[in-house]
DNA sequence: GGTTGATTCAATCGCGCGATTGAAATAGCA
DNA sequence: TGCTATTTCAATCGCGCGATTGAATCAACC
């Protein structure tokens, strides 16, 4: 009973499941029920439960919790600041910018990864991590700032009479509405479940690029064109 | 040292500060704190500390944590669809409905709670609501129910044109915005502090309006009027 | 095949939480 | 003043959390 027919020792990548290195299950496992139940509202204990690990794998692979979530938030945010600067230079290249335009510049990175059903958790993760104490969120905020003043340079060209205090709050607006609503296209989808009518995904991230840029327009001015009607 | 000169005994209403009614003071202290650090980043401990009572104080006037929550939903939702409900009605004996119309409908009961420093944090307590567990998160969502249908009706008014589950995933996405927004005047007046030029509260609220019915329009349609640039 | 370094394991701290209790204090009234 | 209902108080459960430890186990190499 030596040492016959022990476990496949080095079947790390490409196992169906459970064989993945432990840190790597870990880090699977808790990007999942961070973005189901927030940040606060996982254990340590329950992630390494799920994961078929020991209590102390977070502490001993990661350091602790805090760890557990930076290291999270820096597994993917390469790869989307990427395909974004890719997006951005086209922009900025291009003789117009609509609204429209930077939308998709913001979305469609992020788009990749909530049709992806093996990343799309990380979505949820963002959003859970903006809901955590300032120090986590933080880290969360700082990983996609670098872009942030591209993004503002673009939408200066697209609305040149509209303020700075206005432009960079519709944009916030537009950021925060469209992760939450990225996190959960199936919440999205729900409401209206009536057989073959509930919208595909990509139908809805388009949606979701239509109140993207919608915001940022502001919608149909008051004045001149149109009269208010209510307003009681 | 028998019984003169005791605390005065019942000033509960118009005192100051600290001379409230026990129950009142916990009830103020805990929207404070509710909408500060989430429903769960709240103990009841701290709370009552807060608050100059006991920790048995919660248990006694209200049962406990989940019943001190309800009690502070019930505390001011008819107020506010009571204010809804007399702008519904304008609205639906109008002519005619625009996006804005719908965004004041909604915005303009909630924004009397932001304009006043006494009750605002109930904006922020409600959106901590939406991040508790789903039996809490359900509290705040039936509270507001009873008039989702009549804005619904007045938005197919303003877009008949529009599918039902767009309409309704839009008018989900501008209710949370809103609610975000409304909730945190002072973050979103916050990045742009260059002294003097911070926007007041009300033109806030009118950017919130704008940025609502934006949304609800969903963008310049991209075929025709004009053309997509970017894409890469 | 014995040694070494990496990983996993069970067990245990100390802490803060929500809840509960029965006694003490207080207010309202006859 | 004395009675009674309301309210406050200190004290204590039991629980689950994050963190930590030292021993056991494992894979790899000389």
């Amino acid at each position: 009973m030596a040492a016959t027919a022990l476990p496949t020792p080095l079947d790390d990548a490409a196992a169906p499941n459970g064989h993945a290195a432990t840190d790597e299950r870990l880090l699977a496992v808790a990007e999942r029920l961070f973005a189901r139940d927030g940040i606060d509202g996982v254990s340590v204990r329950s992630i390494t439960i799920e994961a078929g690990a020991n209590i102390a794998a977070v502490h001993y692979h990661f350091g602790g919790k805090p760890d557990l979530v930076r290291a999270l938030v820096e597994r993917r945010v390469g790869e989307v600041n990427a395909a974004r600067l890719v997006m951005l230079r086209a922009a900025e290249r291009a003789p117009a910018v609509t609204a429209r335009d930077i939308a998709i510049v913001w979305i469609e990175p992020l788009a990749r990864l909530a049709l992806d059903p093996e990343r799309r958790a990380y979505l949820g993760f963002l959003v859970a991590l903006q809901h955590a104490g300032p120090t986590m969120r933080a880290l969360g905020t700082e990983a996609f700032r670098p872009h942030f003043p591209r993004h503002d340079a673009l939408l200066t060209r697209a609305f040149p009479l509209l303020g700075a205090p206005v432009r960079r709050m519709r944009f916030g607006l537009a950021v925060d509405m469209s992760m939450r609503a990225l996190a959960d296209l199936e919440h999205l989808r729900g409401p209206w479940v009536a057989v073959g009518e509930s919208p595909e995904a990509r139908e809805l991230i388009d949606a979701i690029i239509d109140a993207f840029s919608g915001l940022l327009e502001g919608g149909t001015p008051i004045a001149s064109t149109r009269q208010r009607v209510t307003r009681a």
